[in-house]
Parts: structure tokens; sequence; C-alpha cells
DNA sequence: CATGAATGAGTTTTCATTCAT
DNA sequence: TATGAATGAAAACTCATTCAT
């Protein structure tokens, strides 16, 4: 290895994995924000604060208040979608793909409670642009999917497979709540008993 | 019953069932606002002109916007525990128990969309009262206890009766968030399907 | 005394001496509060709770709050006028005069210290209409009228009489403002020692 | 002295003495309206036009309307002990402390027409925070020294010294208002004469 | 590129005044 | 005549955004 190709891996690990830049900083801040304090009621300079950044460095990297967070919006979904969508093993036994997607679900909501919080937050309607929509659609999709093939192999209940989705969906946040009402983390034992229990809902 | 009497019935009728004074012309459009726009990102003057009132009025009525968004949620709340819990039967089998529970949640959302969706937002509690909070109590407190009785019976699911009563309620959104996403009306068969399929998560 | 007369004179008693008129509560309320928090720090509904009265019955009394403001200033200046001009004997030496006006200005503080701080106040002229300096102007008058006999008489010093009636009406104003400073009430000592100090600054 | 000296020393002098910010130009414009039309009969965005800045940029500065008029009353009063208290000599005859405070008033009266106004005006006490009314105690308390002084010294009347402070004080603000009022400016004769009159009034 | 002081349009709130009762 | 609920213009204050440095 010479020179040259150190410093270009250097690079390339810098990047990716651990990209420490202002537009990071300022998408973490905006998501720290409004999940405490609601879209409308985060001012943009208390983001630029909390960022470390000046108040003008924000719209370097984002156009306006809505462009930033559509993008955040973006990237919460895609951390969910990498998670959930793109590990769901093929041709298991209905319950065994459940227990791997609530797993993931719970896992994301462990490791990024900020995020699995704000996509939660109502609203988003009033911001979201096409584009950011279609990270949405692409989650109901695979769950669309996954319930219909449960269906057709006789092992989940039936029913129009939006509605078995948006139960579970409902039932998962419910969980969510009730840990943070409770000012408790999500322990296994609850996601276990509420796994068991929300496939009842979807159980044929 | 003659002349006399019927006119005093009237107006006794008139008065208090449906008194449209200015207070409720108010917190009718802010629930409009609030449920399509969020608190923070209704202006008061937005408040003021759907409810048909100058600006100045609203502030005759509530001290400022947070003491309207008190009230209102407040109003809404015990409008929801009117019709759940002062008519919870008692005694009856858990299943029988939760079908009424269900239907009276599903009336409330069909009759009081807004209402409903409004009381479903996050972040009430950047600005509830504590006395506002004691109304949301008063309905958990109501299912704890539905809970609590059903699981005594053996007719019920052990767990932390919080955590199942979470995990209803988050599918009761489930439900409605279905149709609204949907454009779809809540429509009977959907409400059944889901009743019947919340209920197994209860299920003992 | 017969009948008439009786009535007669319970009438002017009654009415002059002690009218409680609507008209009157309103002033009164006017200067409790003007003096309390300024005039353009006072609203008008204010003075109407405060007098009893309801907001829109002001307006049938005065033309509006500078119409209010200016009556009111003219009844205290009357009030004044009426105690220390019209009771100037004349013809006494000057240290005799200096008394009675000092006694007259410090009973009218003490007896209507509302009034009296009212009239103290800067920044009338930005509403008083050319009527109510007239009043002013008529007391003013007074005093210059007593500084130049006195002057003439060569019992005061010599000196532009209108900045030898400001000095003592200036120095007045500090005796009310030490007391009030303080918390007392304005006692004989105080006038006395004011009154005998004050003297030697016109003394010839 | 080298080219480069100098412009050093000219940039130092600029800086420091004469510093025209916005906070200045701030405070100098809410001093001009204050002293014309009331603290409460002044708004906002006049004294940020009369400034020459923008409206939100008050609020940079100042966190509030109270925040700007302490902000004020301090600097103003902070002016006046600064030529007041301390540039007067121990030790002297009474008369002659008299004679520097008396000159120094008047030259402040002078110099700083609108600052000395300002300092006269009355309900100060309804904003005025109680650091604010430290800077006013801290003049108070010299000329109280100064007249127990001067009566031990047998030199100054009898006489509780808080009142004759006020008298004195009474006086000094009757001369400004004499000028004021008859549109003239302060001269050096009435100057003069006010002081030998005001001093009867201490004189043992 | 980065900044943060500056801004004015927009927000919440107040208040002199009116007017239906 | 008296009222006080109602109003909208104007006040205090906030904040997304710009731009000189």
């Amino acid at each position: 290895m010479n020179n040259h190709s150190v410093t270009k891996s250097i690079a390339l690990e810098k990047a990716p994995v651990n990209e420490p830049t202002k537009r990071t900083a300022i998408l973490d801040a905006a998501l720290n924000l409004f999940v405490e304090r609601t879209y409308d009621g985060t001012a943009m300079p208390l983001v630029a604060e909390r960022a470390g950044v000046g108040a003008g460095t924000i719209y370097r990297y984002f156009e306006n208040k809505e462009a930033l967070v559509n993008a955040l919006y973006r990237r919460c979904q895609a951390d969910l979608a990498y998670r959930i969508i793109d590990s769901v093993p093929l041709g298991l036994p209905s319950r065994h793909t459940f227990h791997h997607i609530w797993q993931g679900l719970c896992d994301f909501a462990r490791e990024e409670p900020e995020a699995s919080a704000f996509l939660e937050m109502h609203h988003h309607d009033l911001y979201l642009e096409p584009e950011s929509l279609e990270y949405r659609n692409r989650i109901r999709k695979m769950a669309y999917d996954v319930i219909t093939e449960g269906q057709a192999k006789g092992e989940m209940r039936a029913g129009p497979p939006f509605l078995l989705a948006f139960l579970v969906t409902g039932a998962y946040i419910g969980l969510l709540k009730a840990a943070r009402e409770r000012g408790e983390v999500l322990t296994d034992d609850m996601i276990t008993l509420a796994e068991d229990s929300v496939w009842k809902m979807l159980e044929a």
C-alpha cells in the first residue's frame, strides 16, 4: 500500500461510516428538537445552536426549513428501511417473518429512539414532498406484501392487508408510547410479550 | 300541555343542548385547525376567522393560546369520557365489556372525528396543564381497571395492564389512521374485523 | 326656615358637596389610576371597572380618553385654584402671604393627595387642550404677581419672578416626594421646616 | 511619533470613546422618545425607526421593552454619578461643596438635557429593577452624607437630611423646568441666581 | 465556506372605542 | 340612559432567512 492509497482509504472510511460533517450535525440537531418540540415549535437558530454551527450555515446545506425536515424524514425512513426491508428473509413461515420484522422495529426503536419517535409524529403530510412520501411507501409496500403472502399461505387471518398492517403498526407505536410514558426503557420482556400478543392479531 | 309550557320546554331544550355561543364557535374552529395544521402551526387570527369572530374576541373567552388549547383538550376528553367511562357495564364477561368499549371508541371516532384525531395528536404534553392531564388519566385508569379485572377472571392474558392498554389503544389509532389515509370512512366491517383481531391481543 | 327652603338647602348641600354621579365616579377612578399607572399605562376598561360603571358609559360623559384626562386636569387645577388663589389675602407682608399660600398648598396635598400628585406629573402637555392650560396659567399668574409685589416692597430677593416661582414650586414638590418616598405622611413639622427653609430662597 | 503609531492611537481613541454601535443608537433613540412621549406612550417600532434599525434588532440587544428602559435608566444614572459623586471634593466648607455639586448638576443638565429630563420623570418605579434603583440610591446617599457633614460642622441648617435633600433636588428640577417651559436655555445667570437662592435653604 | 448580526413579515396579545340590547 | 361584548387596529415580540464580513 502506498501513500496514495492510504490517503484514499482513510478518506473512504471517514466519510461514510461516521461522517461528522456539519450537514449531519444539523440533521441530528433538528431531529432532536423536532421530536422534543414539534416542527413548527422549533426555531431555526435553535437548531443551529444545538448543531454547533452558525444560523446561516444551515442554509448552505438546506434550502429552507421545509427542505431540512424533508431531508431528515428521508434519512430516518432510509435508516428504518435499511434495517427492515433489506433484511427480511424470504420463504420462512409467517410467524418467523413477523418475528424478524418485529425485532427489527424494536431494535430501531432502541438504537435510534429519536428517529423512531420522529417517524411516528403526525402531520408530516403538511411539509413532505412526494419524494419523501415515496420512502414511506416502500416500507408500507413491504408490510402489505408480507401480509398478503401470509394470507395466501393460510397463516394469517383474512382481511384487507392495509388494515392489518395499520393495526400492527399502531400496536407497535403503542408499545413505544407505553415505555416512553412510564419513563422506562423498552425491555426484552415487554418486546416479547407484545410480539406474542400482536401476532395473535395477525394469526389465522 | 298548554302553549305556555310548550314554549318553556322548547326554550329549555334549546339553550343547554345546542348553545351556539362564540366560545363554542372558537373551540370548534380551533379543533378544526389544530387537527389540520398543528397547534404551533395555527395562527390565532386564522382561528378567529374560521370562528367568524374578531381576533380580539378570542381573548375574552380564553386568556391566551395555551388556555384555549387546554380548554379544547378538556372538552374533547370529557366528550370521550362521557361516552366510554360512564357507559361501561359492570360484571359482564370481558369479551362483552371489550365490545362495549370498542364500540364506544369507534362511535366517538365516527361522530366526532376531529375531536378523536385531536386527542391522538402527540405533543399535547408541551402545553397541557395538570388539570387537563387529569382528564386523560381518568380514561387510562378505567382501561387499567378493566384489564386487571379481566386478568383476575382468567379471561385476559397475563402481563402489565398498562402495556396491554397501550397496545390496544395503539391498534385503535391504527384503525383510524388506516381509514383516514385511504380516504375512506370507517365502515362497520372494518370495525368488526379490527375488534375481533384486537381482542385476540387481549384474550387469555 | 320653612319647608321650601329646607328642601332647597338639602338639594344644595347634596349635589355640589358630594355629588356621587357616574361622571364623578369616572373622574375619581381615572385620577386614581393615572397617578398609580400613568395616563398611557391605564386602560379604559380598567377605569370603568374601578368607577363601577360599564366601559361604554365613560363615553357618554367624555368623548374619548383625551377628553377625560383634560376634564380631570381641569377639575384638579380648579380644586387647587379654589384653595389658593381665592383665599390669598391682599396687602399683607410677603412673609404672611407666603405662609398662606404654603399652607394652602400643603393642605391641598394632604386632603387631595392624588389630585396633588396628578398635577405634578410630567407630560400633561401631550394631551392638554389650550383651555386646560389656561387653568394652569391662572395659578402661575398669581404666583408671579405675589413675587413681583414682594420684590416691589423690597421683601423678596431680586430676580426673574418666574424663576423664583419655579424654584419654590420645585421645592414644594420635593417636600411631597420626600414624604411619599419615605412612605410617611406629611407632618406639621416637615411642613413648617420646609416653609421656613423655602422662604429663605425668596427672602430679600 | 511615526505613521504607524499615529494610526494606532487614532484607532484606540475612536473605538472606546465614541463607539456608535446599534446598542447605543437604540438607547439614544429611546431616551429621545421616552422624554418626548413617556415610556408607555412610545411604541417600539418608533424607537427602531429613530435608531435607524429594524424593529427586531432591538430585541437582539434588550430582552424586552422593560429591559431597555432599565438599561437606559442605568446609563443615565451612571452618567450623572460619574459627574457628581466622583468629583465631589472632600473637606471643603459646605458652601464650596454645594457649589461643586450644583455646578455638576447644571453642567449635566446642559450637556445631557435629555438624560437629565429622563431621570426627573416620575413613574420610573413601575418598571425599574432593584439593580437600577441601586444606581439612584448611590447618589442619594452622597447627598445625605454631604448634608449630614454640613450639619455636623454647623454650616447647614438642622433638620432631617433626606428632607433637605429633596427640597434642594426639587428646586433644581424647578430651575430646569423654568428654562424648559420658557423655551430658554439654562443661562449662567439663572444658574448662579438659583444657586445662591437654593443655598439659603441649606444655610445654617 | 462559515458566520451571526440584522431584518421585516408575521405572531400573539392588548385596548380604545362602538353598538346592539 | 347604561351596558359590556365585540372589534380591529396597533402594540410587543419572534423567527425564517439574508448578506456583509
